[in-house]
DNA sequence: CCCCCCCC
């Protein structure tokens, strides 16, 4: 059978200093005859492949771009798979050259070993190497010190072979990427123990990913004004480093440091793409950590008012805004704004926002904020934007959202738990909950029918910071121990404890000061004074009036021991009264869910 | 070399 490979692709890899565009882009086919993990594992904590890659002449060391490891994982490329080198970057290391994989394909072959290879290092060098590859027509004398395709004639030359922002590591000098300015940070000054200086960042995205870029002092002269986002520039002699990625979500193990040398250069090429999303649906922000940062996309259905707040780090003030998020999972989530950004936003006739880089916070359940490195895209043209446009102005619009709730607050364990379901009173005993270690959570219906009035509330610590531990009566006066103070007198807190019931059943629910406060519609301070002013009537009507009201209830399910037994205490974090139609809505799915 | 991203 005739050799698929490209013949003596090796040694014209070899013998080039720099190989011509020409030989980047032609999809070279090489046999991978081994293909072998690679002891020390990259930055990135990922797994790396050593491939050696044979024209059935001879081989030379090639290394696997991460993002191809599921392919071997899969075994998809194996010891003598043939592969056809979509997109790939050469590279000195240790004084060997190497190529590196960024995409392949494979070329069906029997899996034979094809010829019989040696190593190319031993090959003598190829006399002409443009000649092999190169078509002839375009044949460069000076193909040993290549220069990229001319993008536009308005562009400048680049220095050096273009590479896929993919390509770039540390160990490569003579780069140059042509991408797009995705975000632009504002210009920045820092003052700490270490110094004083300036700085700013961007993002830079071409076809292969995107990468982060940071400017100090002198370079922040360079290049703020010139940098501009949305447009597009080659950038090449500027440093790469580790990227630390807890302070960005930019998906590039890598970032650029700008250095005095480092040019760049405007380029009107429009091919390069516009920003990448990935988004995460605002139903399924329990599945992320506080602190990560995501991509969302939303329907901006309300729009807080302007506010301000005061850091308590800094003490400085800082203008803030809160939105509504809603997309195609029914749930709704809240999105802040801060600085320039709150005072100048504007949305009042419930656009499409794409935000890329938004910090999640675990605030009522799950919150988003607005990072310094985010960004913000109204009415994106992306097809994302254009099927939640679609969907909102046909049914979205009409419908209830979900909002989170801090019912889905990490748990004891740090866990996070799902948006509560919505459970009857037998479910919630039928299933068990809060009878295993861990804290369950549900949404309950239930109408109150009883609640205790022989104990409702205790005496709490009266330190306006908001101690509320019990205190204890001295006769002179309510001891804090934690504050080591004494109060004249307390302030009274509920405890209160009501039985709820519905069709499936009743349980005993404690409801703690809030909460109970609504429920009974005075607070326990109010009702201690009753009691203790021999109004009876007032008192007991004061329980009455609050039962016999039904009631949403977040629940918390948790297990405690009394008297050695194990029990279970059902705690309501919250209750709201009903909401016939999204209530209906549930109903509906319910019956949705169990008919064919 | 920043890396704070705030509040309730």
């Amino acid at each position: 059978m005739a050799s698929p490979l490209t013949q003596d692709f090796c040694r014209l890899v070899h013998s080039s200093d720099e190989l011509p565009e020409s030989v980047i882009t032609s999809e070279p086919i090489l046999q991978a005859v081994s293909v072998k993990k690679i002891n020390a594992p990259g930055a990135s904590g990922l797994d790396r492949y050593r491939v050696i890659l044979s024209d059935g002449t001879h081989f030379l060391q090639g290394m696997l771009a991460t993002q191809l490891n599921p392919m071997v994982d899969s075994k998809e490329l194996d010891k003598n798979t043939v592969i056809k080198l979509k997109t790939f970057v050469t590279n000195v290391v240790q004084g060997r050259k190497l190529i590196i994989i960024l995409t392949l394909e494979v070329v069906p072959w029997s899996g034979e070993k094809i010829g019989n290879p040696t190593n190319v290092e031993q090959a003598a060098p190829l006399a002409a190497p443009q000649s092999v590859l190169k078509p002839s027509t375009t044949a460069n004398v000076n193909a040993s010190k290549p220069v990229a395709k001319q993008p536009q004639k308005t562009a400048a030359a680049p220095m050096g072979p273009l590479y896929p922002i993919e390509g770039l590591s540390p160990y490569q000098n003579k780069w140059t990427i042509k991408a797009r300015v995705t975000q632009k940070s504002d210009l920045k000054h820092w003052s700490n123990q270490r110094g004083e200086g300036k700085l700013f960042s961007v993002t830079f995205m071409d076809d292969t990913g995107e990468i982060r870029a940071t400017g100090f002092n002198e370079t922040v002269d360079q290049f703020y004004d010139l940098l501009q986002e949305g447009k597009v520039y080659f950038v090449s002699r500027a440093r790469i480093n580790i990227a630390k990625k807890q302070f960005n979500n930019v998906n590039n193990e890598y970032e650029i440091t700008f250095e005095n040398s480092t040019e760049i250069q405007p380029c009107d090429d429009e091919s390069v793409p516009q920003i990448k999303y990935n988004f995460k649906s605002v139903g399924d922000l329990g599945d992320l950590q506080k602190d990560e940062l995501c991509d969302v996309i939303g329907v901006v259905k309300e729009v807080g008012e302007l506010g301000s707040v005061t850091s308590k780090a800094t003490n400085k003030p800082f203008a803030k805004r809160d939105i509504q998020l809603v997309d195609q999972s029914g749930q709704s989530v809240r999105l802040t704004l801060w600085g320039k950004q709150a005072e100048t936003f504007q949305a009042d006739d419930e656009p499409v926002i794409a935000f890329k880089g938004v910090k999640v916070g675990d605030f009522g359940g799950r919150s988003l904020s607005m990072f310094s490195s985010a960004t913000m895209a109204l009415n994106p043209d992306i097809p994302e934007a254009h099927s939640l446009r679609g969907w909102y102005d046909a049914e979205g619009r009409s419908k209830h959202f979900q909002a989170y709730t801090s019912a889905t607050v990490s748990n004891s364990d740090g866990q996070i738990t799902k948006p509560s379901e919505i459970k009857t009173i037998g479910q919630a005993k039928d299933e068990q909950l809060g009878m295993s270690d861990k804290t369950d959570y549900f949404t309950t219906q239930a109408t109150v029918s009883f609640i205790k009035s022989e104990t409702f509330s205790y005496p709490a610590c009266a330190n306006p910071d908001g101690c509320n531990k019990k205190v204890t009566d001295e006769g002179s006066g309510w001891r804090c121990e934690k504050c080591d103070k004494t109060w004249p007198s307390p302030i009274h807190r509920y405890i209160l404890s009501m039985n709820v019931m519905d069709y499936a059943g009743s349980f005993w629910i404690t409801a703690f000061n809030e909460v109970a406060e609504q429920i009974m519609g005075i607070s326990a301070n109010e009702l201690m004074e009753m009691r203790d002013n021999g109004n009876d009537v007032e008192f007991q009507r004061s329980f009455q009036k609050a039962s016999g009201r039904t009631y949403n209830f977040q629940m918390m399910a948790k297990q405690d021991s009394f008297n050695d037994q194990p029990r279970v205490r059902y705690q309501c974090r919250r209750a709201a009264l009903p909401d016939y139609p999204a209530d209906s809505a549930h109903l509906v799915s319910l019956i949705n869910s169990i008919s064919v």
